[in-house]
DNA sequence: TAATCTATGGTCAGAGAAGGTCAAATTACA
DNA sequence: TGTAATTTGACCTTCTCTGACCATAGATTA
């Protein structure tokens, strides 16, 4: 549990390399929006590809800030954005996204965290009942499948809030 | 994931540089109609004529809000249409929810719904990355089994994305 | 008119080009 | 020394590109 400011040693991972590397990036980039390529980037810091993915797994989640999009096949990318917040906007998110990575949080107390963001009218109610229906647990997810189906779940889900309106 | 006409950078491949070709034109073209051949398209890309196939039968689709006819023979020719979905008509999609659950479905094809629903006015821009965030496939999923952290990680995606405004 | 020729576009399977996932092995740290 | 973080590689999925072969429309010719 590494927390900024605490370290007082060694940086000398290439874990650590790459995401100095690509914050520098970022920094600097217009937009605070950087695109790549995986395998170009493990072969700049001589590391099999799958490290920058474990890079982008621990470093650049939302959670800190930062979106990561990509696509496979031949001109794929990396796209990594750094959100550009206020500093209220980043504590507030930071406090609630902390309390997302609590263990056993239960979905009620996930639906929770939507609810008071309609009631501090930071979401609309229609916005509200969106999220809601994307973190509803869809039933029948058995199988390693379970993520794509969770996606289609939560997508059909929301499109029949958008259309009982 | 990747929503055709919100990418700013992209890296380069044939097929994309065909469908934005395409996109300009149909912008610019009185009626939302082009007409042209594949052959000449292929020659302009100095690519196979069946990558023309492959572009429109990937981009140009229905579900993405084009009608593509085409003839062959002597002036064969290829019509590309960019339908005007009114909000009224809107009603057809329905169909597309009912085939959320068709196997093999991409991540792509399910992010171009949510991009023809924005197109179509039921959905704001801002509903609509919500949307895609919570299809997004998690980058952090890395190790850890699976659907409830799918749908933290959904929430926690669309959290960022509604304090980044 | 029927047969044939020629100019198009269509289909599909396979190769190639990315990125993604998982779990075991290793290393660093408290 | 035990736990968490890192590193690695085998294997998987998705997206793109190509070419051989197919189908069709219109023009030409017998």
């Amino acid at each position: 549990m590494v927390r900024e400011g605490q370290i007082t040693t060694r940086m000398s991972n290439i874990a650590s390399n790459i995401e100095n590397y690509l914050k520098h990036l970022l920094e600097t980039a217009p937009g605070a929006v950087i695109l790549l390529q995986r395998k170009e980037l493990a072969a700049l810091f001589q590391c099999v590809p799958s490290q920058i993915n474990y890079v982008l797994s621990t470093r650049f989640i939302p959670e800190k800030g930062y979106l990561v999009e990509s696509r496979r096949g031949g001109g794929g990318f990396l796209r990594i954005r750094k959100l550009e917040l206020s500093r209220e906007k980043a504590e507030c998110l930071m406090t609630l996204q902390r309390e997302l990575n609590r263990e056993g949080l239960s979905l009620r107390e996930l639906s929770g965290v939507i609810g008071r963001l309609v009631d501090a009218g930071l979401v609309t109610s229609r916005e509200g009942r969106i999220m809601q229906e994307a973190i509803r647990p869809a039933i029948c997810l058995v199988g390693e499948t379970a993520v794509h189906r969770c996606r289609v779940a939560a997508l059909a889900g929301m499109l029949a809030i958008l259309f009982s309106e």
